[in-house]
DNA sequence: TTGATTGCAAAGCATTTGCATGCTA
DNA sequence: TAGCATGCAAATGCTTTGCAATCAA
């Protein structure tokens, strides 16, 4: 049987070793902040974490969330992705490959898809002008398949009112 | 000879049509803005784009800019796109096809590259989840061949200065 | 003990909005 | 003439910064 405690472990280390190589510090706040972050599955500004983060302690400010949110990210624990409403979102990596976003307009469902075949035309593309590219991101707008039927019958589902939830898939 | 008068003559019969469709007014402000915007090759903000037009008509407001490049681009003569910096730039189709970015974090430089064969497989991603997408952007972050070279000996270049310049290409 | 970290308030920025005035259709 | 458009100032919303107090190493 796996052990529950040593849930994000991993993930923990990482961050101790960023921390140290740069000359900072371990505080309460950084680790509760990293695991709740790690805790959810939705894509969460560092308001939408500071609510989070504010239930267990409420001592914790919002500017601590956004600096842990920029500092995790420096330490590659989490990925900005901004869905053009003009807030910065994360997501983290854990239970969750490298992947690309599919955003539904009507909903806000986030579907999050990886294409081998993508990544490799990407590659290729940035080769033939010389060009050596360190991150990419590729997203799509558009409507998914169950307001795809919603909005046959009815008027339009409340957009932007949903969370922007991570649709795992298995498919490649 | 082709008759230089004629220049943008069909982007502002698709103005025209847009403004006469939504019941809105044409205006010496719109005409004008529309006209510089396509008369450069840059990825502008609306403060770059407003400095421009504010030299020929220093009584056109910066807010006007605003909703003018949103009209344009629900006019589909405009295309936003941001590149990380938080700022809103917009780009033109006139004398650009489609494309895609690649981004010189060093330089700032933006190089448009299209790739059919990308196209493609995002359709079939995106149909794979029934999926229908109405626009995407895929962008590529990374150090340009130039700069690739100039790291090397000099320190880095001065990053986030230069112009988000275009650089049309014919790889396909 | 030293210097990084925190929380709060204030500042910054890009963008939007309210409103009186101007102008198009 | 009706009501859309404009320009200005003010407001907004997200994010960063200044600073005194606190805390990790």
């Amino acid at each position: 049987m796996v052990r529950k405690k040593a849930k994000f472990e991993v993930e923990k280390g990482i961050l101790l070793e960023h921390i140290q190589k740069a000359g900072l510090r371990r505080t309460s706040q950084r680790d509760l902040i990293l695991e709740i972050f790690l805790g959810t599955e939705d894509h969460l500004t560092s308001e939408d974490l500071y609510s989070l983060v504010h239930k267990k302690d409420p001592s914790v400010g919002l500017t601590t969330v956004y600096r842990t949110l920029k500092l995790l990210t420096e330490a590659g624990l989490a990925r900005e992705v901004g869905f053009g409403d003009g807030k910065t979102y994360y997501e983290h990596h854990y239970n969750h490959e490298h992947h690309d976003h599919m955003i539904c307009t009507e909903c806000g469902r986030v579907i999050e898809f990886f294409s081998p075949d993508i990544e490799a035309l990407q590659d290729e593309m940035a080769s033939n002008f010389g060009f050596r590219p360190t991150h990419h991101s590729l997203r799509m707008w558009g409507v998914c398949a169950d307001c795809q039927v919603n909005t046959a019958e009815s008027q339009s589902a409340p957009s932007g009112a949903q969370p922007r939830v991570r649709v795992k898939t298995a498919i490649n």
